[in-house]
DNA sequence: GTCTATAGCGCGATAGAC
DNA sequence: GTCTATCGCGCTATAGAC
């Protein structure tokens, strides 16, 4: 990761370098003076490559959002019953202590006030949300998942419930509610 | 609610005032000038109350916790079967769109690494877990409810259900995705 | 209790040398 | 393409007058 990180060019070492400040530290925590720091560019070099805060942060978050919805992509796409897809969905590997790196964006007022910043979690949270109605819906058809089930509305569940579930373990510090609260939701879908 | 602020002590003033600041723009966002000019306090009288930005948020962010708390259980604790209350605490009147004035603390570096801020939070989210599990529980036991369902496993998902909505719904910048997943959520509930 | 003054530092950005 | 210098401002806090 290090010697990866070396090899980057300059503009790709701030970027990599502001997703992880917008991470940790959202928006408004996140300074230029930091994620110089952090990418080992000076100031004049940043301001070269971006035109400031607001464009390189634009970069970070669409990169972070095209990775969450390929790593999405990736299980809910995959093979298995409905059922195990959305399983697989829930339990995907995720540094729960850390958040989820585009919802996190959602809390911070400059990001959701800047309709720039904000387009790439909204669309990218819309198409995950999207992807496992689709799924949801082929349980359905298959007989796998209750026909009473909506689709659009257990999709807004699941994807809620992950996103929740990042707020109750970093509440307590501790992973256990996310993954107490994905085996709730997965009793009730087999149920 | 002005003439309210207006006949207030300077203190009150200043606990409130951050109290609204933290929600909109959490702990890293909130200064302690943008506190005092809310407040109609100046610098003085806000450092002789309060020892610092981290003692006025202390103040404010129990105050939210107590009032979340008993928010929850004025509707856990009333009238009505199990899915009842259930469904009474998820539709309950929520500002979707300005988040959850305690569940948007999480995601403040700052607040989680800070065990003191942290407390409340964590002692009113987990509480209010523990008051839905209860209901589930009593739902459970008198069969209105699944028996193989596991009470703490469902309080996780309601609650995370409701912190994620938040989530779905600011970045949409509609309230429409928080109660889409409210309604998927209780549609699995009354299966 | 509240005021003004001031501190030391970091913010986000620009300018211009190299 | 990267550097240093500088700008104007806001941050969090302290000091001491009133």
């Amino acid at each position: 990761m290090y010697s990866a990180v070396m090899s980057m060019s300059t503009p790709e070492r701030l970027i990599e370098a502001t997703r992880e400040l917008l991470w940790e530290r959202g928006y408004v925590g996140t300074s230029p003076k930091a994620v110089q720091q952090a990418a080992g560019a000076g100031q004049g070099s940043m301001y070269h490559h971006f035109a400031g805060k607001q464009d390189l942060a634009l970069a970070a978050i669409r990169r972070s959002a095209e990775e969450l919805g390929a790593a999405a992509e990736a299980v809910l796409g995959g093979g298995g019953s409905a059922y195990a897809r959305i399983e697989a969905y829930l339990r995907r590997e995720r540094d729960v202590l850390r958040g989820c790196p585009v919802g996190r964006l959602t809390m911070d007022p400059e990001v959701v006030a800047d309709p720039e910043l904000r387009a790439p979690v909204e669309e990218v949270l819309g198409r995950v949300r999207g992807r496992i109605a689709e799924v949801v819906q082929e349980g359905v058809d298959s007989g796998e998942l209750s026909g009473s089930l909506d689709p659009a509305e257990i999709a807004a569940t699941v994807l809620a419930t992950v996103q929740g579930g990042y707020v109750l373990a970093r509440a307590t510090g501790s992973r256990a509610p996310f993954d107490t609260a994905v085996r709730g939701l997965l009793a009730l879908l087999a149920a």
